[in-house]
DNA sequence: ATGGCAAGCTAAGCTTGA
């Protein structure tokens, strides 16, 4: 079984660029979008389910802002959009969103990025401490967890391209990346670093001075699996070569 | 240390992003 993980930075955008061509080629069965900038209203759906895919989308309050989408060829037993059901929080933002199936759940994450201002670096961190509580409880009633997404954080310094530049950047401070460890700690597997301990494989770019040419990039999007599912990854890979967004996929194949 | 690019809202410039 073929996952995606997209930040898609605008999927109208996105589509512009040949978004759903590029899609329809990988022939992937579970597509976790980010960064959607749009209501399912306001996106031509159609294209998707001519290949087969069922849409889910949790946007957010605020028009063309943030939102995240799971694609999925496999219908699923139960949608939750959000977490209100569980931990009594909204997510005015459309952070989560998450699809269970008969063998395993997965989630679309869209964690908060903290570079905007002082505000919001904090409110990364409550929001991330919200999360950990989430997934805490949620791993005990579903074991077999696929947590997909932009997490917004360099966990190491294999993870960026110049980590002494960046000590003091958000997304790679100190307390971020011990919040991702601790993350990881609870019980889960980076998919992508289990497999390949290679530097300069990275999932954003800043848009700006050529930094993608140069390869000058962030590893911050993630396939994260539970443990119960660590002995069914069958690959783990970067798709640099799609260009539809700042970020890339990046895809996880999990053994049937 | 700074600035650089893009999407989308709303209607020329602002907000957000990492």
């Amino acid at each position: 079984m073929k996952i995606l993980t997209y930040n898609i930075n605008g999927i109208r955008a996105g589509l512009k660029k040949g978004f759903d061509t590029w899609l329809n080629a990988t022939q992937a069965d579970i597509i976790c979008l980010q960064e959607t900038k749009a209501l399912k209203e306001q996106v031509p759906v159609e294209l998707f389910e001519a290949m087969g895919y069922q849409t889910y989308w949790q946007s957010a309050q605020k028009k063309g802002y943030s939102g995240v989408a799971i694609f999925s060829k496999i219908t699923p037993q139960n949608v939750v959009y959000g977490y209100e059901e569980e931990t009594g929080l909204d997510d005015p933002e459309g952070r989560v969103i998450r699809l269970d199936f008969s063998d395993f759940s997965v989630i679309s994450v869209y964690m908060p990025s903290g570079s905007s201002s002082d505000e919001r670096r904090d409110f990364k961190m409550e929001w991330n401490a919200q999360f950990y509580e989430y997934i805490a409880w949620l791993r005990q009633h579903k074991p077999n967890l696929l947590i997909s997404g932009d997490y917004n954080i360099c966990h190491k310094p294999i993870d960026i391209h110049n980590p002494k530049a960046n000590a003091n950047s958000s997304g790679f401070l100190p307390e971020e990346r011990a919040w991702l460890s601790s993350f990881v700690e609870l019980g889960f597997v980076d998919t992508f670093r289990h497999l390949n301990g290679e530097p300069h494989h990275y999932t954003w770019w800043s848009y700006r001075a050529g930094a993608r040419d140069k390869n000058l990039g962030w590893r911050i999007d993630y396939h994260m699996v539970s443990e119960p599912l660590k002995d069914r990854i069958e690959r783990a890979l970067i798709l640099a070569e799609a260009k539809h967004s700042d970020h890339c996929p990046v895809l996880v194949e999990l053994s049937v």
